[in-house]
DNA sequence: TCTAATGTCTCTAGCAACTATAGCTTCAAG
DNA sequence: CTTGAAGCTATAGTTGCTAGAGACATTAGA
């Protein structure tokens, strides 16, 4: 048995967030120690593994939640996990386009500018009038970042 | 003079979205009617479409602050402009790198799944085994996204 | 065996950048 | 003059943690 200690540095996770997976119901609630400290088993660490490789691919818990439940039941059918999956990379494809067009834009930015006054600041004059820009980085939609 | 709604349907950006910019001082308090209703100048409607043209391009409402400050003061020198925006730019920059390398994982597991059981999925095995990772998107350092 | 250091416990609050709700007041059109 | 849309304040919720306080548990060394 681990203790929590030793599951977050196995797992590459820290122990406050530990705690929060068990507390939003994520990983079930940890057996205990006599003096009420939280054991972990070997299955506890792969499950908590299972979660820090998905979050490293900007899964959210919400899907982690479902990627887990269908984990657990082997038998299934794979095409939920499968449709979860698509989702996140269809996400992840249009934050790069979206990210894409930006670095384009903030290149022309900083390139333009000659390093003289506010005055006459490249910079400052493009965040002020969005016609000076070339692409149409118009309503973001904001999401969890990576 | 505009109302807080034409104000928001000028600048593209919603009625609580304003009420908060003022809230947090980043745009001045506004006048108000008779009736305390907020009533805007066409120089409150340039600075907001300011905010929201960053905000677009990944700005930080801090950097935007300090990009406001320094667009009020059009004599100083530009250098902590650009350099706000060369900032901006490099982490645009490393978002890009690690979204792609996540995409480049994302498609490897969705590709390799063969739609049968969740016992055979791809998508579930790789995720619960990093070691079947081609490339190393290990730690996350989680930012605020676009 | 005692003690000191380190680890763990619960609980609460904070972060960014909003968004949503409730219950009220004001404004503008007909 | 009425009615409905738009505005007001205040508070709480969102996501995925992180930080702090103050108390208890465990363990290594003297």
């Amino acid at each position: 048995m681990l203790t929590i200690g030793k599951l977050g540095a196995q797992a590459g996770v820290k122990v406050p967030t530990i705690r929060y997976y068990e507390q939003i119901g994520i990983l079930p609630e940890a057996e205990r120690s006599a003096g009420n400290q939280r054991r972990y088993s070997r299955k506890a660490l792969e499950r908590l593994a299972f979660i820090r490789h998905a979050r490293d691919l900007g899964f959210t818990l919400e899907a982690i939640r479902d990627l887990l439940s269908l984990s657990d039941n082997p038998d299934q059918s794979c095409a939920a996990a499968d449709s979860i999956a698509r989702a996140q990379l269809a996400e992840v494809e249009s934050r790069l386009a979206r990210l894409a067009a930006l670095k384009a834009e903030l290149e022309r930015m900083v390139v333009q500018c000659a390093g003289g006054r506010i005055a006459d600041c490249r910079v400052i004059e493009v965040l002020g009038d969005h016609s000076l820009c070339a692409t149409d980085h118009h309503h973001t939609l904001n999401q969890t970042a990576q």
